[in-house]
DNA sequence: TTCCTTTACTAGAATTGTTCTAATCTGTTG
DNA sequence: CAACAGATTAGAACAATTCTAGTAAAGGAA
């Protein structure tokens, strides 16, 4: 049965990202990669964890986040002043933001593109270019 | 002179966005407009204000901050998960975000294109499209 | 002007999201 | 299984922002 091994892939992923295995990070893991594109903040998740009785603190939410984050296996999104979000989806894309309801929505890569990127200033160069697209409901 | 009213034309332009010109207000737009294009937090704002010897409270810069922004003289731009910005350019344009220092830069509207902007979903309109392109170091 | 109503300002407390700390526990290696 | 590095935890600390309720100032009317 495909579930036998339920977190076999994850393991595997975690040590190449250098991250040891433990119960929290797989816990975390199983949730956000094993549902598709998902955009999480961190209490999102710790609700997540903790009504899937998998008892995680906040501050392991926090420092995973952080960890899969730099291991490139997440990718961190800022919309509101005080919320992050954190995107499952790494590729390439940029995000619909619906300011009423506080979501957010992927575009997929290839849907919108950039013309005449300036060029990065001296000194510096291109980390990632953010492109969101905030959305308001239809006035009518 | 030119200074012999200096804030007349500020208060034509709060009048106008249905603001009482009020002391602090005025101040404060003195500051934010009367320099070019600025991007500057509240906190920033708020020391700007004592440093020159307008003592305005930090929840009065928050209120007028929004209120600006609200009437349209003010964009604001959120780049870090903790911090919001506000722009005195609210004309079409994108940022420069340097990671390192924090600081935003404006990078004027026609530079930057966008193509195939995807239609808003049904029920929403577009309220504004943000492009921040992140800027790291140069590694070498 | 003076009065009156409305709107604005203020200090400080409260809230929110996030990070830190120091103690405890767990995974891994030998 | 011992031992050490690394991970987890609760709760404290923090930073940015918002709220509260009391006071002050603006603007219109008399």
């Amino acid at each position: 049965m495909a579930n036998e091994k339920p977190f076999s892939g994850l393991i595997e992923r975690l040590r190449t990202a250098g991250l040891r295995p433990t119960r929290q990070r797989l816990a975390l893991a199983k949730l956000l990669f094993d549902a598709g594109d998902r955009h999480l903040s961190a209490e999102q998740l710790h609700a997540e964890a903790t009504a899937a009785r998998v008892p995680v603190s906040l501050a392991t939410v926090y420092n995973t986040l952080h960890q899969f984050t730099e291991a490139g296996l997440l990718r961190e999104v800022v919309v509101e002043a005080g919320r992050s979000y954190f995107d499952t989806n790494t590729q390439d894309h940029h995000h619909f933001f619906h300011e009423d309801s506080g979501r957010l929505e992927d575009i997929p890569g290839h849907e919108v593109g950039l013309q005449d990127v300036p060029a990065a200033p001296p000194g510096t160069q291109v980390s990632r270019v953010d492109v969101i697209i905030r959305l308001r409901p239809d006035q009518n």
